[in-house]
DNA sequence: TCCGATTAGATTGTGTGCAATCAAATTTCT
DNA sequence: AGAAATTTGATTGCACACAATCTAATCGGA
């Protein structure tokens, strides 16, 4: 029992003796070696990232009325009004499970008016409204706020992101793979 | 009217015609030149494939019955069994408004047991059973299909979580700074 | 020693995220 | 032309994620 309890000592010291998560020597992060290990899963350096990333979004974003998720949105809007659900979760990757609330939320608030198009009535177009866009300008600042938050240089910057493209890609990929097995083998799952 | 709704077909035509997410031309995306633009921004490159890693494990974990984040905590406690929820808190970078329930999930799985700590009852002691150490090695497998989606080579994934890792301290560093120069303005906001 | 400050985990409330499913509309095929 | 297949967005159900708050326990200072 005692023993257990130094052992929980040592690991908060070990992170307390830091201002950032812990090195991937930390034993807690699971032995170097083992495939299983937290630290080396890119996976897990992919989510804790992008937990970091909303933490430093939030504060910025509060003032504006808007989460994170909802952020993406409207960059998606004000890059091309009047776009349909599925448009936008293409665009950002979300299915109308996430958005259909999320965009009821934004018009809730005023942001955008939601209708049924004329041409397709299966369609919902999202619209802004002139708060909506008028909001573009608030959140200009944003972006360099966050560059001068991570403070790199540019090109890494970029190189960075495009080595992310290319991973998400493969990632789809590989799991549009997976996917595309299953109706061959079971028609009855090619619903799924 | 119909010049809006060409635009949407466009916008898909253009999705269609790839498997994969669109290049950063694609105008939907914003204009690459605009900084509110999604394509430029390395927050959402890293949200994307956050959420990709997220599809691509779930088939895998699945017949583990587990989700992605309580593997994380598997993986924390099979690195270092027997610890208190702030330790895989610190470990996952959760908090246990996301842990407790997750962990009661798992204790209901018959994963993991938890317990007050007899020398700090604030503390709570979480132990795998026979259940969650055996589990282990059927997790054993992931890993690698994971690398073989990923099909890239190791040292450039290596180096990628390294580029993350560092990209995740920078930015909890800044998410720091921000919170730890409101006590000096408003006291009242420490407890923020 | 006692009291105020701090800590650990639980709870409350809100907003995601996604699989499965559904109803209505549209497209495709016979 | 009519039926089957597919598509679109909404809904249901469940599991996160996190800020704010709370209770009980522990720590630190007077």
């Amino acid at each position: 029992m005692v023993r257990k309890q130094d052992r929980d000592r040592d690991g908060d010291q070990a992170m307390q003796n830091r201002a950032t998560p812990p090195p991937t020597t930390d034993p807690a992060m699971g032995d170097p070696g083992d495939a299983l290990a937290l630290s080396g899963q890119l996976c897990f350096a992919v989510y804790a990232a992008a937990h970091a990333f909303n933490r430093l979004y939030r504060p910025l974003l509060d003032p504006l009325g808007l989460t994170y998720p909802q952020y993406l949105v409207m960059l998606a809007l004000w890059a091309e009004d009047g776009r349909t659900v599925s448009s936008i979760g293409k665009a950002i990757g979300l299915d109308s499970g996430t958005l259909t609330p999320l965009l009821k939320r934004l018009e809730a608030s005023g942001l955008v008016t939601r209708a049924r198009s004329r041409s397709d009535e299966r369609q919902v177009v999202v619209t802004l409204t002139e708060a909506g866009r008028t909001l573009k300008t608030r959140a200009a600042g944003i972006p360099a706020a966050i560059a001068c938050a991570m403070g790199g240089d540019r090109d890494r910057i970029a190189s960075l992101r495009r080595e992310l493209e290319g991973l998400r890609r493969t990632l789809l990929a590989a799991v549009e793979e997976t996917t595309a097995a299953f109706p061959a083998d079971t028609p009855g799952r090619a619903e799924g």
